[in-house]
DNA sequence: CCCGCGTGTTAAACTAGTTGAACGGGAAGC
DNA sequence: GCTTCCCGTTCAACTAGTTTAACACGCGGG
């Protein structure tokens, strides 16, 4: 029961009473070699019957299928954006994205939890037989053993956000950590701030940013003289988000400022403050990160450093289409830093006397 | 020079020491013709060679690629959430969805303009050979004329929030519009309100939902004994929101409370209300639609019509399914309505004295 | 009359399997 | 000694083309 399936290329050369053969050159654009009142007879013949071209042949003669598989958390308006990127640039190279998400939309994926799920997907996009693959850090790191596997298939691969230290296997873009947590140290240390906290995501180890950020961020301070940084960190499952806000803004003596590493973070210290009666940005200053959709509309509006999620998906996606069929083909793994800037919103301002 | 694919089922039959169709019938999971152990040594043959099947093999041969055609426009979180419930269902029966996207993500794509790029989105999923098409309006309405093709090609298509009043060619899926705008408009007329207006968007052909919106809830207000409903709409381009929010809020007399048919219609309501110095909601009271993701941080958080995206992308994908190996498949079209669920915030109040 | 050129044809091999039919050899049962 | 079963093999056809090689036909020029 092989289900119809449109016109054939035999039903075209057969329209045009030419071979098989011939309408298959013709309709490949092999014209030269053919008189133009043939190649006009076979070129209306297809457009009448409606004839496309099968990837799947292609894909299966040629070994690429002009697709590529992307693998992303559809968690926030970040990956929204540079899914965005991604299908940009794929679409005007005529490939088209196969996306996979991993875990649920309303929370960031514990990738621990959904390990098969997880792979089952991947496998899903190999069976396809994709020619590339841009993956969230998360399967970089949970599956760093099937990594193997891609390598072995020669898939190129980039991954979004996550640098490997030792071992650099894939292609990697992702946010310039230094020079984003330099901009938010110095925003917070003009404006004279002395005492600054920082508020950490989970640091999963697939979550290699939100560890940088942090670091940066403290180290850029200190060198700036904003003094030594008082850091939290969300539990291993996200949870607790409030609670740590609460323990921040009950210091004594209290920062005068907080770093959050992502603007999630940067909405439990604006939910606490309220419950508290503090004032931002009188009481307390709030910086966040991402410039996530919401950031703007917040009252009082998020100062936040702004990623820039399109550019990350279209250098991933470039950066595959290049090994693809580039020159890059075999040169060895690079990392794409992308820079983020700085949007001074009413969240912040000099701290209290 | 067609690229490493990985192993073939002859390399595992090689290894195996079978022949290449005994290693198909094994893998496929013909087992009780062949022995126990040849069965192990085929499966282990398979497992440490790292083959996987090729589905543009198996595409070829049934016509069946288990994957699914989507085409969505990236605007906003209803559309990201209808994603989320395509992907939920198809992941389950072990299909893939493949999304293009039309128009760009910050704004509601204009078809009209994109007709050509929207036309090679859809031809890149039917040279894929997709089982099925999930729509969104605006390609059912513009490229009505396509519609032939895909109904040739026996690909099942449903279409989300637009429902043909003619002559139904595909599946729809929509919002109950006149249940909801009928929530709404109760929910005003017991506030008190007897001077409402409703804000519609883009009234264009492939937008029937605003239409429809609006019109059930003229209707309703008036059934329920809340006067008639002034209404005004955006222009063709989705440009003068802000425009005809101030000559709203400058009626004389002014309207009590205006419905504005999604969340972006509010906004401009919500800005222009500051703009002119007016409380919501003690000057006036609004109603949003769809309770998209910033509705709730909005100040005041906004009274919203919550749509179910993620039912309507399940039901989407299940109707997909159904049709393509289900009972229904030869059924005539129908349409699904799908609820949606008030959802009172800080918006709405009497109406002032 | 033969050569070469422009057109176009046929046949075969190839992509990676899937599937049906026929068949073969050893062992057990009768 | 014959039949039957079990296990597995080989062969061929099929999916939808793509591509190479060899070849054929008619026309004009020499």
């Amino acid at each position: 029961m092989p289900g119809f399936q449109g016109p054939r290329l035999k039903d075209v050369a057969e329209k045009a009473n030419v071979s098989l053969s011939a309408a298959s050159r013709i309709l490949r654009g092999e014209r030269q070699r053919f008189g133009a009142e043939t190649c006009d007879r076979v070129l209306d013949a297809a457009r009448q019957l409606g004839w496309r071209r099968n990837l799947l042949v292609n894909g299966m003669q040629t070994g690429r299928t002009r697709t590529i598989g992307v693998m992303i958390p559809p968690f926030d308006s970040f990956w929204v954006d540079v899914l965005a990127g991604i299908h940009i640039v794929l679409a005007s190279a005529d490939y088209l994205p196969i996306t996979v998400w991993v875990g649920d939309c309303q929370e960031m994926p514990h990738f621990e939890k959904d390990e098969d799920e997880g792979f089952k997907q991947i496998s899903r996009l190999l069976d396809r037989r994709v020619d590339g693959l841009i993956l969230w850090p998360s399967f970089a790191v949970a599956y760093y053993d099937h990594f193997r596997e891609l390598l072995e298939r020669k898939v190129p691969v980039a991954v979004i956000d996550h640098e490997y230290s030792e071992d650099q296997i894939a292609d990697s873009i992702e946010t310039d950590e230094a020079a984003s947590a330099r901009a938010v140290a110095e925003h917070l240390v003009n404006l004279g701030h002395r005492d600054i906290a920082c508020l950490s995501s989970r640091e999963a180890a697939w979550q290699a940013w939100a560890v940088r950020r942090r670091e940066c961020f403290e180290q850029a301070v200190e060198e700036l003289g904003g003094g030594k940084v008082r850091s939290w960190r969300l539990n291993a499952w996200g949870t607790d988000g409030l609670e740590i806000a609460r323990e921040i803004l009950s210091q004594n003596p209290r920062p005068t400022a907080v770093f959050a590493v992502t603007d999630h973070e940067a909405r439990y210290l604006y939910e606490t403050a309220i419950e508290m009666g503090l004032e931002i940005p009188q009481d307390i200053s709030v910086v966040g990160f991402a410039d996530l959709d919401f950031a703007a509309t917040m009252r009082p509006a998020l100062t936040t450093m702004r990623q820039r999620p399109r550019e990350i998906g279209r250098r991933a996606a470039q950066l595959i289409l290049d090994r693809l069929d580039g020159d890059m083909a075999e040169s060895p793994p690079t990392t794409i830093r992308v820079g983020a800037d700085l949007i001074v919103r009413k969240s912040t301002a000099r701290p209290p006397k």
